[in-house]
DNA sequence: CACCTTTTCTGGAATCGTTCAAGAAAAGTC
DNA sequence: GACTTTTCTTGAACGATTCCAGAAAAGGTG
């Protein structure tokens, strides 16, 4: 096993982790492969995915891993109103999220807005903007087919 | 008292009650003229308001009241990440917001992106969207000013 | 390679915000 | 004024996340 690296081509994990002054761990190394094979999963998930990947590991050690990545810009946290935090590799491309009011799943949707106004730092009455975060609201193709009588 | 009134030259809030089918209940009075008057209230801080206008309210009175009047479009509900629930009278408008990373405080925005995009709603691959939300993080200019050296 | 310092993980409890559930009270209807 | 339905009260439950103290692991150093 131990893929521990993000995709042919790309660096291993062990040298972004170490890139950005943190240690290799055995959670933190499960914890990227899981996210990065399936993105928008939630803690709960990502704790589960990452126990049956290297066996026991503390809920603790999860979040630690997860805030860690994040702050360190590996990761990239969302939180969706009215569910909890879920994570993404982050590739810089501050793309956008459609979020199903129905059954809650994510899909990614590239920043479309024209010509990025949503990646334009702005400044409002003083206040300064470092980030636009744009998330649409509907329901998937699933839920919509579901909710149509015929 | 009983202001129970939005504004003047407003329809009182008991008319926007009864026209979305609801009673009128103090509870929900007050909740809408404590939302009314101070925008970005968690329901924590709605409850407060609420209590020292009305006197003893069960925290439930409350969020069932801020669930429904927001089920019926009378509020708008909002909830930056690392939130809790934030409300504010719905105006049709559908501004967005712009959040401070330190102290959490909200400002309203009015939809600059263009010809607003975001209230186009699109479809993608199947997914309906109906509305997209976006919320500019940054630093509110108390936070700059005091994060900034000199 | 063994040692040492620092970071990270374990285990368990605590916290916050929100919701659930059953019965009592109030609103609006006839 | 009695009745039906909605709303409120009380009190417990819940999920997600964080806090804490100590044990373990990572990686630099001699």
């Amino acid at each position: 096993m131990e893929p521990a690296s993000p995709d042919p081509g790309e660096q291993p994990w062990s040298i972004r982790l170490r890139a950005a002054g943190l240690r290799v761990t055995q959670p933190r190394l499960a914890v990227l492969d899981v996210v990065d094979s399936a993105p928008h999963l939630s803690a709960d998930q990502i704790t589960a995915g990452v126990r049956s990947a290297i066996g026991a590991v503390s809920t603790q050690a999860i979040y630690d891993a997860l805030n860690t990545l994040t702050e360190q810009g590996i990761l990239r946290r969302f939180e969706p109103a009215g569910s909890s935090m879920r994570f993404e590799v982050s590739v810089g491309d501050n793309h956008h999220h459609l979020v199903c009011r129905s059954c809650g799943s994510v899909r990614d949707v590239p920043c479309a807005l024209g010509s990025m106004p949503c990646a334009i730092p702005q400044e409002t009455e003083g206040f300064v903007v470092d980030e636009a975060e744009v998330t649409y609201w509907g329901l998937c193709a699933d839920c919509v087919s579901a909710s149509t009588p015929e």
